[in-house]
DNA sequence: GCCGTTTTCGGCCCGACTGTTTTCAGTCG
């Protein structure tokens, strides 16, 4: 079993406790694993095999011994025994916006209701306002949540989201008696899907704020509004929660709602252990519980630094031992946007893209790179119009006669010529070393024959990288975010194979990609991979997604140095030129 | 169920909003 398959497991069993009305706390152990579970670079299976299950953190012998038994059978006892207390689809009513186990549990024993369409059933019939305190208000709640549920059910990509959130930011910053408003919540931290946007803002008089949004019109539905917090639909169908503190509560407000819930955990208990109380309000000393002085809240900064912390970047907050390094000292130093110089993976008109070379390599230029690399698709991928040598031997003819204008007008701009080469399922790639006559560096990549078992396509991969002729391999694990699972192959595997082989592992910022995924990328670095971060554009306008590939890096701990896009072009041409001499020589 | 250089037992983050059971439980993040 994947680690994803197993914490989508303890999730069950989460649900499951708290139907049975469990303790609090054992039901949130389970929740914990699974997250930790899901932030983990290896998989279960090695880490088990290493004996180290215990080691990791929220990992006792309960949930190492179900672990076991899930890797082994690829089933678990208790989860079934307790699946078999309830009829099949009933949890999926605890996905209903509003009701939660003790309101599922009560439809069930006094309405019979099993599933989602035996509530709706009861509630147009009026029956759920007969129940013990329920009432119309409740039922018609429930209606208009039921109507709404299946367009707001699934998450949406990043990059559907961060306009929208932008949108909304610049809306309530024209808002009467509004100071300072930004977004936060997962979207802040550039998570790879949304569930829903946090919105915040500060105003000495919130009410007025959150009035004011609420008629605004923003929202096309208003499910909730009081005097500091707005919660609704966007157009589309998406959730949108809107807190409005006041000024000196600014700081503290953003920690608490850019989360993520588990980071927010660990610090209210890392105050606790100071004598000191946080809240999404401030920083507060803490006497016999009685509430002291607020001694941070105006900034993120203050907060943390009232805990003992420096700043810990949004991307970082995910209680994947972002304290324990920031108390150390040892926070990586996030590679940014401005770090980047090149694009190294975009599609020209020569194929399936859209722009010139030319046109991508002024894009490029105002968006301050210093070089590019384009590279089409390779004679084997028919369906993107992919080119063979003869048509890659014009494209180097042109690339040097736009290098010589470039040159010519004293323009900082260089274009490299690559392309980009199946990955065939025998594991050699659909070139031949005369290629490199022609272009200056191989993106490998797997397009076709995905649904191979993990072994399969692992070996398949570290094949063609041993052919020497790959440079970048691009989008490793070929996942499709909100379409295809993420594990078409053993990561740590490819990590290490690139790692030996000096191949660099691409971040591809494509929004349904962004893969390598951010626990890839930290299983990278952590390994001491040469890491690319590229939009794989196909037309110049969408270079701009390569932001998107930098927050999924930022997510993996990724550094500037390790990235062969930070580099200057000399130093980038240096290393092809090594990896060409060492082909030679083998 | 996990966790612990003050603990191997007794803790475990904190608050907003809603609807309804007049003092609070349920849900959410």
């Amino acid at each position: 079993m994947t680690n994803e398959q197993i914490a989508a497991v303890f999730d069950q069993i989460a649900e499951l406790l708290a139907l049975e009305d469990e303790n609090v706390f054992r039901i949130r152990s389970y929740q914990r694993a699974a997250e930790v579970i899901r932030g983990l670079g290896r998989e279960l299976a090695e880490i088990r095999a290493a004996g180290e299950l215990e080691q990791l953190p929220g990992v006792g012998e309960a949930i190492a011994a179900k672990v076991e038994e899930l890797l082994d059978t690829g089933d678990l006892q208790y989860l079934r025994k307790l699946q078999s207390r309830y009829p099949e689809g009933f949890l999926e009513l605890l996905q209903v916006p509003g009701v939660g186990p003790k309101h599922a549990k009560l439809f069930l024993r006094e309405l019979g209701v099993r599933n989602v369409a035996d509530l709706r059933a009861a509630a147009e019939a009026g029956r759920i306002r007969q129940l013990p305190g329920m009432g119309a208000r409740s039922e018609a709640k429930l209606l208009e949540a039921l109507q709404n549920w299946n367009e707001s059910q699934t998450r949406a990509l990043l990059a559907e989201m961060l306009p929208l959130a932008e949108q909304m930011v610049q809306l309530l910053r024209g808002l009467p008696e509004v100071e300072r408003a930004d977004y936060a919540g997962s979207i802040r931290r550039g998570r790879e899907t949304i569930g829903d946007l946090d919105l915040l803002a500060t105003s000495q008089h919130p009410e007025r704020v959150t009035t004011a949004f609420a008629r605004s019109g923003a929202l096309e539905r208003v499910e909730l509004a009081g005097d500091t917090k707005v919660s609704g639909l966007l157009p589309g169908g998406r959730q949108a929660d809107l807190r409005v503190v006041e000024p000196d509560s600014y700081g503290a407000a953003l920690v608490y709602f850019t989360g993520s819930q588990q980071h927010s955990i660990r610090l209210r208990e890392r105050g606790q252990d100071l004598g000191l109380k946080v809240n999404e309000y401030g920083v507060f000393a803490e006497q016999d519980g009685v509430e002291g002085p607020r001694l941070a809240g105006a900034t993120e900064e203050e907060v943390y630094a009232a805990l003992g912390l420096p700043w810990i970047p949004p991307e970082l907050r995910e209680d994947r031992g972002e304290l324990q390094a920031a108390e150390a000292g040892r926070l990586p130093q996030l590679i940014t946007l401005h770090d980047i110089r090149c694009d190294l993976h975009l599609h020209s008109s020569y194929t399936d893209g859209a722009d010139s070379i030319a046109a991508l390599a002024e894009a490029a230029r105002q968006r301050g790179y210093t070089h590019i690399g384009i590279a089409d698709h390779s004679a084997s991928l028919t369906v993107a119009g992919g080119i063979g040598e003869e048509q890659i031997a014009a494209q180097r003819a042109e690339v040097d006669r736009l290098n010589a204008q470039l040159r010519a007008r004293n323009q900082r701009m260089r274009v490299l010529l690559g392309t980009e080469a199946e990955i065939r399922a025998d594991g050699t790639v659909d070139l031949t070393p005369r290629i490199f006559e022609l272009v200056d560096f191989v993106v490998g990549a797997v397009h076709q024959g995905f649904s191979a078992d993990p072994d399969r396509m692992t070996a398949r991969i570290i094949a063609a990288l041993r052919t020497g002729m790959v440079d970048i391999l691009a989008h490793p694990t070929g996942r499709l975010l909100l379409q295809r699972p993420a594990y078409a192959v053993h990561a740590a595997e490819l990590v290490a194979a690139a790692v030996e082989l000096g191949v660099a592992l691409e971040i591809n910022s494509s929004p349904d990609r962004l893969d390598l995924s951010d626990v890839n990328a930290r299983l990278a670095v952590e390994q001491g991979a040469l890491l690319t971060i590229n939009s794989d554009a196909h037309n110049a306008a969408n270079m701009d997604l390569i932001r998107l590939g930098v927050l999924t890096a930022r997510r993996g701990w990724v550094e500037a140095p390790s990235v062969i896009n930070t580099w200057p072009l000399r130093k980038l041409t240096a290393w092809l030129q090594a990896r060409r001499q060492k082909k030679a020589k083998s």
